[in-house]
DNA sequence: AATTTTTTGCAAATAATTTGCATTAATTCT
DNA sequence: AGAATTAATGCAAATTATTTGCAAAAAATT
């Protein structure tokens, strides 16, 4: 991975860790820019090395990443195998995942219609209701060979 | 959790071990055993100290369990916490879950009409479609509170 | 600009998962 | 059914992933 982030992202990267009220520090704006320009979902370790080596220790990308969930910039991703991987949460493009079994690509899906579902899970009596939910299978390349 | 389980549950899963061609051992009859008479999802210790001690090795229980796994006895579930984890696949049942954020309690959810979805992945060249699918909130009780 | 608070890097600790290998158990083959 | 073959298990050690303590560095506050 490891690309070149423009300054803009930069800057947009720095008002919103501004805007949750932390401390604006270089390798939360680089981790943070980083997610901004590549779509991902990615492991810690893919961050990490997406950030150019000394860019800042893995242990502070699992700290920068934790932080970030937690204020809601940053939304965990559970793509069927053992790692957990995470993106920039845009509020405003909500959105799953399909993953082909066989090569790991992924690739977004824009449509999601479960509110219906999460409506009967409210009259159930539950609060701030989210979800999780990824599609797998084997994609049309793996499918030809 | 360890409880006794019928001697039915332990025929039943002989059958379906066998019925997979793979080899029949305590073990393995015990750990299917276990998640027919208990519907989790577990994690591994929890499938562990399930069985009551002495029963097998912990090493044991994740090796049945990924045997489980890629003959399709068994089902990984993602909870949104870091521990993966797995419960019997009943093909008559899918399902899906809400899990409670603070208690961690678990509730099953019967509905799912993804089907739709799955189609257009399909029609985008996609086989062998699954998906995974769960929800989380604040339950009930916990609001109580 | 000085002080206080927070974050970072590094190394070490912890926890989770996997592996090698001798032993034991299950299956297969008379 | 019993011997031979094959596969699974237990145990310990190795590996991998994640977390933590703490001194140094950086950011925020004054």
């Amino acid at each position: 991975m490891k690309t070149t982030v423009p300054k803009k992202l930069f800057q947009k990267a720095e008002k919103l860790i501004k805007d949750k009220s932390l401390s604006v520090t270089e390798p939360r704006k680089n981790i943070l820019a980083f997610l901004l320009k590549n779509h991902g979902p990615f492991s810690m370790e893919e961050i990490h090395d997406g950030l150019g080596k000394n860019a800042c220790d893995l242990a502070t990308v699992y700290r920068c990443i934790v932080l970030f969930e937690n204020s809601n910039l940053v939304e965990r991703r559970y793509l069927g195998d053992e790692i957990l991987r995470y993106e920039y949460k845009d509020m405003d493009h909500h959105h799953h995942h399909i993953v082909c079994r066989i090569c790991k690509s992924v690739s977004k899906m824009k449509y999601c219609f479960i509110s219906e579902i999460e409506q009967m899970i409210r009259d159930k009596g539950y609060s701030d209701i989210t979800h999780s939910l990824e599609f797998f299978g084997v994609c049309a390349k793996c499918n030809q060979k």
